[in-house]
DNA sequence: TTAAGTGCAAAATCTTTGCAAATGT
DNA sequence: ACATTTGCAAAGATTTTGCACTTAA
């Protein structure tokens, strides 16, 4: 069941330690932008703080994930998108939902960020577009 | 010459200190989101780290500045508009343009946040649209 | 065997809090 | 005079770095 998460540490040429497997699972599956202090609850019994900062920042190096800052300045880390990110490419041009209810951050891939009209002056190299509001779930 | 940061400090109920007068001075007469770290540079030597965060947190909770994560994670202040910031409302529905050559943010502020679609059983409360790239300065 | 990853301790930051002295109203 | 604001010192929190030990390849 942790297939993925192997195949993908091999391909980055990362070591599969059983953190890492662990780690990168649990991102693999959600669909959502956690944060380092949910990942840290989560792995505070079988993994030091500083590992994680190590193994997360390692993953973002490979591409594996991407950082993103939610509004109150703390990074959340969510998988890449294959098509999207490469090694040190991220394309950061989808649109994250953030819900205000349960906190939760979603990538909404499948979204296109629409066109809008900046001074011709500006060039534009990336975007990001964020949603706050009350998500799927909370609104059942 | 600061009468404006003046009016403002009065109309929110805030004692017109020098230290207080001059920072805002500093923010209005700028449109750009100005960071933590940058306004420390400014006036470390009028004033202590502990003052700032103090004063900038009086002007955000009276609806002076608005407070702003950068790509980053560092907070950043900017005037707000007052047609659309009061007390305790902050209505960031406009787009943010951050400039990778000066790392200046500017607020874009006449841009409209366009139309886009998402799923209808999501609902909107806010509205971020952060776009990076180089600015009309850095281009020129 | 050896390069990468881990854990602990310690440094460097960044942010918040408490309290006495200073300042504005 | 009184409530705010300031500055310093100190506590908390978060992130980074160094180094010896362990683990995967």
């Amino acid at each position: 069941m942790k297939e993925i998460a192997i195949k993908k540490l091999t391909a980055s040429g990362l070591k599969k330690t059983e953190i890492r497997i662990q780690l990168l699972d649990y991102l693999l599956n959600l669909n959502a932008a956690v944060s380092q202090p949910e990942l840290e609850k989560k792995f505070n019994s079988i993994s030091d703080r500083v590992t994680l900062y190590r193994a997360l920042s390692a993953f973002e190096e490979k591409g594996i994930v991407h950082k993103i800052m939610d509004n109150h300045g703390t990074a959340r880390f969510a998988i890449c998108n294959e098509t999207m990110c490469d090694d040190h490419n991220h394309n950061d041009e989808h649109i994250h939902f953030h819900c205000s209810s349960c906190d939760e951050i979603t990538c909404l891939d499948e979204l296109i960020v629409p066109d809008f009209k900046i001074p011709k002056t500006y060039s534009i190299q990336k975007i990001n577009l964020n949603i706050e509001g009350i998500c799927d779930n909370c609104n059942a």
